[in-house]
DNA sequence: GGGGAGAGATGCCGC
DNA sequence: GCGGCATTTCTCCCC
């Protein structure tokens, strides 16, 4: 086992400069911070980057299994056969301890990485898109505003019915559910007693609804509306679409 | 840059074995399904699991910036001096491609690994802590029962209070908001209906509550207990626990 | 830094 | 599978 010994200097010189490491490695793991948890001995990765954040993932699951913030410190040490990872984040009060039987393979290198991902279909472009093309709300409906923090909240579309009723549209990407209900009814509810407005009416834009949310927003005269987050936009030209379907 | 043709091969053969594999590389990403999303050229780490779960990491951030969820298929090729990595999860209609211009390092393990993670801290084991020492919500409170999927709702806590009026204790681990406090409505609201009872009372327990969601709170009539996950369980012994300070 | 809300949320449990 | 909800949620944006 004395081949553990050599890692202690490989881990501070990439640390030292700037790369990222992985490690894969049978280990056990111990965090204590905003929690506490313990995982025993497994094999797994864990992963440290630029900006010394780091994930330990187990051989399955997305999510990793433990994590430290970035601007954590790193202190790897051998003693009596097996390496000790020391991990301190002071700001967050956060403590990770890996005590590592094994190593599997240790590599590391500097990434370079100035990309920033765009992304489609999410909500806001959804309440664009109903900003856009306002009959998909309702006949009549004239948008006023949308993705707008104001007093009474962050209202993602708002406008008047064809009847002159002051709207508030809530969009979900989702299954409408009982938080969603809640929020719109919080809505409606503020700008009625801050504007000193009898009726306001509510509207739920989602894909589909839960039947006992569906139950909740006919209780308090809601709408559904069904609306999914449109996709392929501008930026999604004819050569990069191909690369899906080559 | 003929080098890159020895991976297809190397890494067909790493899933065959059902191996993790972590790739160290210069690429570009598609993804389409839920949303879509481009990420132009840089380094990051793909790591492709025993579950065929895969992730996509920057040298900075802990989390993912593209992902595909467990069972997907992958087909890496070489064609015109870079490599094609082919990322199918037909089930979920998910699919993601990169364009991979040189491969940093290439790495493949089975990973073995049994244990589960032990957490305390959590918003279960506060609701536990307040069921068997209830004078820290009230002086007088009886809990009658914690964590129930009543058909009101998942109620965290609830019992009488010292005059023996019905009492719902929504625990949040973190700082009270007007989700928080709308979920309490709800379960209040709820409760009131189905028993047709006059008076319930709701009270919020968390380590701190934002302003304008206690303004709400007192609004309708509820109260905040100030209250912290607990820490330190018993299966943190005193050996464990001097990993964390030695 | 606090507050509010989305996320390709994920994961868990219960029905 | 859907539903309801927590998460060491994380991230973004605005005040």
């Amino acid at each position: 086992m004395e081949y553990l010994e050599k890692y202690p200097g490989l881990f501070e010189h990439a640390l030292n400069k700037n790369e990222s490491i992985i490690l894969c490695c049978k280990c056990e793991v111990w965090y204590s911070g905003r929690a506490e948890s313990y995982l025993g001995i497994g094999d797994r990765f864990l992963l440290i980057k630029a900006d010394r954040s780091m994930i330990v993932h187990q051989p399955t699951g997305s999510n990793p299994i433990n994590y430290m913030k970035q601007d954590t410190h790193y202190n790897l040490t051998y003693d009596g056969g097996v390496l000790f990872l020391n991990c301190r984040n002071l700001a967050n009060k956060e403590f990770l301890d890996a005590k590592i039987e094994q190593i599997h393979f240790f590599e590391s290198y500097k990434l370079e990485d100035r990309s920033n991902l765009q992304l489609s279909g999410n909500e806001r472009d959804m309440a664009d898109m109903l900003y856009n093309n306002p009959s998909l709300v309702e006949e009549g409906f004239k948008p006023l505003g949308r993705e707008e923090h104001t007093k009474y909240g962050f209202i993602d579309l708002f406008g008047y019915d064809r009847n002159g009723n002051l709207t508030v549209v809530e969009c979900k990407r989702y299954t409408g559910d009982f938080k969603a209900v809640s929020q719109l009814k919080r809505y409606v509810e503020k700008i009625k007693s801050s504007k000193g407005i009898q009726k306001v009416r509510g509207i739920l834009a989602c894909p589909r609804m839960s039947t006992n949310a569906k139950a909740m927003l006919e209780e308090y005269g809601f709408k559904f509306i069904a609306a999914n987050p449109p996709k392929q936009k501008e930026r999604f030209n004819a050569d990069q679409k191909t690369l899906h379907h080559f």
